[in-house]
DNA sequence: GTCTATATGCTGATAGAC
DNA sequence: GTCTATCAGCATATAGAC
């Protein structure tokens, strides 16, 4: 069996990732240095450059891990077949999966404009998926005469908007559980689409 | 007649300001140097240390001087008597002043974090102050017997965050209006609330 | 794999000439 | 009121020892 003592790097490139998402989203990714980060891990500022060629790349690839594990997550969700069901199971399922990781969801949406323009377009991409996961769900339920929705475009950000905001004020272990929560943003967002 | 020949400092001070507004919207706070506030307005770096103590003082006052026009603004507005009249009469006034000045909007949602912990303190509270405006519409209606809201706080929280959000996807000259826009969002705002 | 040392350059802020 | 020059510090990234 081969041993490799003393190696870390499937170890330290992790908590690198971790320790990155912390700060970035604690102070924003122009705030913190390569030395913060790395200090934060228990290492030198040279020795980040083993796990990642460059500070830009790093956040590119937190965001780009962070859409993509988003998409494969509602990717293998089991989804109802009746439009109104969909819908509040994306709901549900938005707020559930935003609560679980403020910090990354943060740094998605305030670090956009920090992305070198070719890292911008793949990550836009990425968000536009998800998007147009929400937009299919109001056509169907459109056609179906479920919904009463003038712009489904609209309508997505919207509600998109909407429910991403309680990421702005929740807080673990305060007046509300995030059961109680869901509840309240499913019953708005119903009424939101004319259900 | 005195004439301050040469002497520009009710006209610098402005420039600096709004340097500051675009510079700090495009690129964040912290990655804006004084250098560059400087360039985009035509002088050297240290005559800004003329318009603004410091770096984090200049954030502060914009951000501070936004939220106190917006409340200013939001007071001055004549207010129809009916609860569902007023909550429309809100959210065509947020939406048409937040896109009226997308710029500030941005500076005073994405820099919270970088304001030292007074000037925090002294922003939040403001900021309250202005959702608290929606709030007491909420409970008026919801008085009333017009509006069907669980929690009023969530629902301010919301609402607020539905509509703001039109900040990050509306061009201007785009496919609607911003007439069409606030009709239907107005639209979607009325069913979250159960009216 | 991690370290120290270092290059190159930019930062916020100040002093003093004009 | 604006300029130039400068301080002291920190930034990203690399080179080479161990």
């Amino acid at each position: 069996m081969a041993r490799k003592t003393g190696s870390h790097s499937n170890i330290t490139g992790p908590l690198v990732r971790q320790a990155a998402v912390r700060l970035f989203a604690r102070h924003g990714y122009a705030a913190v240095s390569m030395r913060r980060i790395a200090a934060e891990v228990g290492v030198q500022a040279g020795a980040l450059y083993l796990y990642t060629p460059d500070k830009q790349t790093l956040l590119f690839d937190l965001m780009r891990e962070h859409l993509e594990t988003l998409l494969q997550a509602w990717e293998r969700e089991q989804k109802p077949d009746d439009p109104l069901a969909r819908l509040e199971h994306f709901c549900r399922f938005h707020i559930a999966y935003h609560l679980e990781r403020p910090e990354s969801v943060f740094i998605a949406y305030m670090e956009l404009r920090n992305l070198a323009p070719d890292n911008f377009r793949i990550v836009e991409k990425l968000r536009r998926r998800y998007e147009d996961a929400l937009e299919s769900i109001l056509a169907d339920g459109q056609e179906a005469g479920v919904f009463n929705v003038p712009d489904r475009r609209l309508a997505t950000m919207a509600l998109i908007a909407m429910l991403t905001g309680v990421n702005t004020w929740y807080q673990e272990g305060g007046r509300l559980s995030r059961e109680r929560v869901a509840d309240i943003y499913w019953d708005m967002a119903r009424g939101a689409v004319g259900a």
